[in-house]
DNA sequence: GATGAATGAGGATTCATTCAT
DNA sequence: AATGAATGAATCCTCATTCAT
C-alpha cells in the first residue's frame, strides 16, 4: 500500500470527505473544502460522487464496513463470556484506528438523520438482540431485570464510542492522548474491568488474568 | 407566566436557538430559521444578537448556568457517598428537564469550538478535579489505580451525557423514551447501581435500596 | 461659543454627517454611523431630518451658505483687479476654515447628483458669468480668446479646490499640512502669484505687491 | 476585434466596474450592479475576481498602466522644455480617452483608501520627485523658490485631473463637451500655454503657436 | 425628543450543482 | 477524468426607515 499516489481518486475524495464530515459535520464542509484538500476542482468530485450527500453516506458504508464486519461475527457467537470480552475489544480496536467513525457516528446519532434508520435496520438492530442476549446469558442473574439490561446495554455502548468521541475533552482535561497506543492499552483494560465489574463476574475472571499476563 | 408570549423577545430568540443548534448543530441552523420560528424578520435577530456566533454562546451560557450551579455546588462538599450519589443524580435531572443541553455540549466537543476551550476552563476543569478527589476517597482502595480512576471519571460522564446525547438511538433500537418519568426513574435507579459496582461499594447499599422499594 | 453640548442635537447631527459625507461619501455612509458618532440612537436622526437624503442636503446647505454669501458679494462688485484678488482669496480662506466643504462638493461635481444642478442654477451659474466677464476685463487683452477664457475659469476652480480636496495626497506626496496656518499663507500668496501670471499682469503688481509687504 | 463578444469575460467585467466605480464610487457600486451590466449572474463575478475589493483594484492596475507608461517614460527624460511639454500633452491625451480614470483616481484620493498609499509608492512618487526637477530645470529662474515649485507641481496636476474629472460641471455650466476631440484639442493648446505662463517661457513659444495656427 | 424593536430590501459572499470543453 | 465558468438559492448581516412607548 503505498502512501496517497497510489490511491483511486475516489478514495483520496473519501478520506478527505471523512476527515472533515468528522471534524465538522456534514452540514459544516463544502465541497469546495473537500476538493481543495483532494488538490482538485469542485466540479471533478461530481465526476465520482453523484451529490455531497451520496459521498456522505459512502464514506458512512465504507467506514462502517469493517466494524460491521466485527458486529456481525460477534454477533454471530458472542456466547461465552471470552468472546464476549474479546468483542468489546475488537470493536475498540477498530474504533481506535478509524478515529473518524465513532464522530461519524455520533454526529449522525445527533442529527438524527435519515441514513441513521438505515443504518440501524441493517446492523444495528442485530447486534443490539445480540447484545441483549448476551448481557443476558453473561451477566450474574440477579443482577439486572429486563428493563436494566437494556440500559446496561446502551451504557456498553456509551463507554466505548463517548470515549473515541470525546477524545477532544479527554486530552484537555485529563491530558490523555487517546491516539497513544499506551493509553490506547490502559482503555483497554480498564473496559474489561469495567465491564466484568457490572456484569458481576469482577473477582475471579480479573485474577486470572492478571495472572495470565 | 404565560407560556409563550409572557417571554421576552429575548428570551424566545433563546429558546428557539437552543432547540435548533441542539437539532441540527450550529452550521446546520440558519438564522433565519431561528428567526421564523419565533415568527420575527432575520434582521430582527440581529436587534437582541450581535451574531449568530454570540446567539450562539448566549444559548449556552444559559443553558449552562443551572448546570455549572449544581456542579459548583457538587464540587464544593461532594465527599461522602451520599453527595456523590446525589450530585450525580442532580445532574441527570438537570440533563433530563434541559434534553437540549446535553445535545448542545456534545456537539460542541465534536466540533472542538471555541467555546468549548472557555467552557473547560471556567467550569469543568474544577469539576474535574473535584471529581478525581471524589472518586479517589469513594472508591474501594484497592479497586482502580491512578491511571484508571481517570478513565473511571470520563467513563461516568460518558454514561450520563452519552444517555441523553443518543435520545434518538435508544427510542429506536430500545424503544425507550427518554422524556418520559417513569424511563427516567429507572435510568436515575440504574445510574446509582452502576456506579455503586463501578466504585466497589455493591453489596450493602444495593441492598438497602432494593428494599427500600 | 461652548464646544459640544451647547449646540443644538440637529447641529451636533449636522457636524457628524458633514464630517462623514466628506470623508467618506453619501453612499459609503449609513445613519447608523452618523448617530453613533453624536451618540444618538438611529432613529433619533428621524426626529431632526426626515431622510439620510435630506440630512445630505441640510449638510451642503449649511456649508454651501458662507462660500455662497463671498461668491455672491465677489459677483457683485469684482471688476477691479483688487476686488478679483481679494475674491480669490476669500474663498480660498473659506474652504480653508471649512475642509470638509471642498470635499463634499467634489464629490457631489463626481456623482453628478441631483443637488448638483440646483446647486448650479441657483450659486454656481451667476458666479461663473461675473467670472467671466471678470476675466475679460482683468486680463491682458490679448492673452485669451473667448474659448480660452472659459477654460482659464475652470483652471482657477481646479487650481483652488483641487488644492484643498487633494489634502491628502499633497501631505502624503509633498509633505505639506494644508491645516497649517504656515503652510496656508504661502498658498494663498502662490495663489495671487499664479493669476497674475495668467491674467498677464505679472510684472508690475508683482513688484508693487512685494514692497507693499 | 470585435468590441464586446470578443472580449474575455473578465474584461468585460473590468469594463463595467470600472464604468460603475467611477460613475457611483466603490460603497455606490453593487457587484449585482456590475454582474447585471455584464449580462451575468453575480456569483459569477467570484469566478474571475475574489471580492468586490479585489475586483477594483483590478480595475485600477489595468486603467492605470497605460498612464503609468507614460508617466515612467516622462519622467525618464523630461529635461528639456520640449519633452516637458510633451509629458504634459501626452498625460492629458491618455486622460482623455480613458475618461473613468481620472475619476477613480479623484475618488481614490478623497476616500484616502488603502490602495492610495501603494500608489503613491510604486508610481506617484517618482513621479513627483522628477516632477520638481522638471520645474526646477525648466522654469525662469527667479520666478519660484522652493516652497512654491511645489505648489506648482501640484497646481498642475489639478489643472490636467481636475479638468477631466469635472466634465459634468463644465458641461453643465460652460457648455463645453469633454469628449468632443475639438474641444479637447484647445484644451490642450490652453494647458501649453498656461504652463508657459506659469514657468515663465511665455512669449517665444506662444507667438509661435499663434502663427502654427 | 429619545429609543428599543421591527422590517423589507439589499449588501457581499458561499453553496451545491451543472455543463461545455 | 478534470476543469473553468455559470447559476439559483441560500448564507450572514447591514441598510434606511417606521412606530409604539
Amino acid at each position: 500500500m503505498t502512501p496517497a499516489e497510489a490511491q483511486s481518486t475516489s478514495e483520496r475524495i473519501l478520506d478527505a470527505a471523512e476527515a472533515l464530515f468528522a471534524e465538522r459535520g456534514f452540514a459544516g464542509t463544502s465541497v469546495r473544502d473537500i476538493a481543495g484538500r483532494v488538490g482538485l476542482n469542485q466540479a471533478s468530485i461530481y465526476n465520482h460522487f453523484s451529490s455531497k450527500q451520496a459521498l456522505y453516506e459512502a464514506v458512512l458504508d465504507r467506514g462502517l464496513r469493517p466494524l460491521a464486519e466485527i458486529l456481525g461475527a460477534a454477533a454471530h457467537d458472542a456466547f461465552s463470556r471470552q468472546a464476549s470480552d474479546r468483542a468489546g475489544e475488537l470493536i475498540a480496536e477498530q474504533l481506535w484506528r478509524t478515529p473518524n467513525l465513532p464522530k461519524l457516528l455520533q454526529r449522525e446519532v445527533l442529527d438524527n438523520g435519515e441514513y441513521l434508520e438505515r443504518l440501524i435496520r441493517n446492523w444495528l438492530r442485530p447486534i443490539y438482540e445480540k447484545g441483549l442476549v448476551a448481557i443476558e446469558s453473561g451477566s450474574r442473574p440477579d443482577l439486572w431485570d429486563e428493563h436494566e439490561r437494556v440500559l446496561l446495554l446502551f451504557a456498553f455502548y456509551h463507554l466505548v464510542f463517548g470515549h473515541f468521541t470525546s477524545a477532544a475533552l479527554i486530552r484537555s482535561l485529563g491530558g490523555l492522548d487517546l491516539s497513544s497506543a499506551d493509553v490506547h492499552g490502559t482503555y483497554i483494560a480498564f473496559l474489561r474491568k469495567v465491564s466484568h465489574r457490572l456484569l458481576g463476574i469482577d473477582a475471579p475472571p480479573e485474577q486470572k488474568k492478571e495472572r495470565a499476563r
